[in-house]
DNA sequence: CCAGGCATTTGAACACGTTCAAAAAAGGCT
DNA sequence: AGCCTTTTTTGAACGTGTTCAAATGCCTGG
């Protein structure tokens, strides 16, 4: 498991009655450390701060989290884990591929609404050797899952796409999305307009080019352009699905 | 003057000695640092050590420089200070647009080959408000003047270029060369292979897209792209010019 | 009910970047 | 030279994330 803690084995195994004692502390830790994080921030939140509001030593926090960085992980997996439904339910109303992409970042922005700050601290990181990093092994099972909904978004749609881009377009949009959301996170126009308008223009863009991408004129471009990007992702187009 | 450290006014001013003691101290603690940088990296790095490799007091160091950072953003400003001949010269020996632009990425990538993980010091970070982040007020004065030279780039070729996509472009060319970089500061493939993929290729589409801006029957697209362009950067399409 | 093992909890201690009050050195002025 | 101001230098101390040996609790097999 390429998890964020490692000693206790969170995954209920066999006798141990499910929801132990451990468990909860466990949650009320990482409760504390999430509020504080909204509230005063990620750097000006203090280890012993959020020891001391859930009631245990600062060892303990560490007994639970590997690091401060591990906290926030744990709120990317956990938010992951939450939007799932929501992002399938998104998928299933909508058929045309510029509403359905915009209501996957629809959940994304509601979900991270109110932790603007938090999600900051999740990507400031651009080292892909960064634990925290969107681009970092410890993240990369969380990617990918993200990563398959676009996959799904594109699958549902009617719109003819060129297989070979097809293939790599799942990875391209999710970075398209990263783009957003890092904009939004630093968008200090009020309600975040500048945001809004950036999604409406970028995705009208964005649908459009794959659009044109099918016509035979297009079809020299479109190839170079594949190529580049098989240059930077390497292989594996599209992470393998992942069974919940 | 928006610089990295407060307290020594730097500028030899009047009556004083142009090199005293006190530049003296401040390069030695410098060397130390980018020395120790190159070798152990950053993070490695130690406050303590750099001083005792100076052969004075942690507290001196800080007296020369704010903070670690500050270091990296000497290194940095030198950097810019000492490319600046080599990227005027790489522009005068060449005419197309994809030779200039390749002239410049060059003098980049050599300058830096052997600081590969202090610029990553440098870039790691995406948040505007960290003042190490290529985005900050306080890299602007850099970032300005490099955005400048791929003006300079532009206007030197012979290719037409559209007004309203020209006064953006030098700015969209930047961030293209910034991403360069950055995968290039991580790219793990022998003798950055990969990179090299990615500049011919990426350079070539890039000019491409350029040339093809121009055809009558891509305005309606080169409008939408420039509005969105608007958005995301605002006014004040290319930083004022900055005298030496 | 107890012994032994395991899970949990503790808080002192460490290494780091950084701050600061005070000491020392260096100038400048009469 | 002597005094006073400014620049430079010092190293202890602070707050931080993190580690660790030891203490405590908990449970299970006998």
């Amino acid at each position: 498991m390429t998890s964020t803690n490692s000693q206790p084995d969170r995954t209920p195994a066999a006798g141990r009655p499910a929801s132990s004692k451990s468990e909860e502390t466990r949650a009320r830790i990482l409760g504390s450390a999430l509020a504080s994080f909204r509230t005063r921030g990620f750097h000006q939140t203090t280890m012993r701060e959020v020891a001391v509001d859930a009631g245990v030593a600062v060892g303990a926090a560490y007994y639970y989290f590997d690091s401060k960085d591990a906290l926030v992980m744990a709120f990317y997996e956990r938010a992951q884990q939450e939007m799932e439904p929501l992002l399938s339910e998104a998928l299933s109303s909508h058929d045309a591929l510029e509403r359905r992409l915009r209501a996957l970042l629809e959940v994304k922005f509601d979900y991270f609404r109110a932790n603007r700050s938090l999600l900051g601290a999740l990507s400031a990181h651009v080292d892909p050797q960064h634990p925290l990093s969107p681009f970092s092994e410890e993240t990369r099972e969380i990617r990918d899952k993200d990563i398959w909904f676009f996959a799904r978004a594109l699958e549902g749609t009617s719109m003819r796409v060129p297989a070979d881009l097809k293939a790599r377009l799942p990875r391209i949009l999710w970075m398209y999305q990263m783009g957003l959301l890092l904009f939004w996170m630093y968008d200090r126009s009020a309600e975040q307009a500048r945001t809004r308008q950036l999604v409406d223009k970028s995705l009208a863009i964005v649908v459009s080019l794959i659009q044109f991408s099918g016509f035979p004129l297009m079809r020299p471009v479109r190839k170079r352009v594949v190529d580049l990007l098989q240059t930077v992702f390497g292989d594996e187009p599209v992470p393998a699905r992942i069974e919940a």
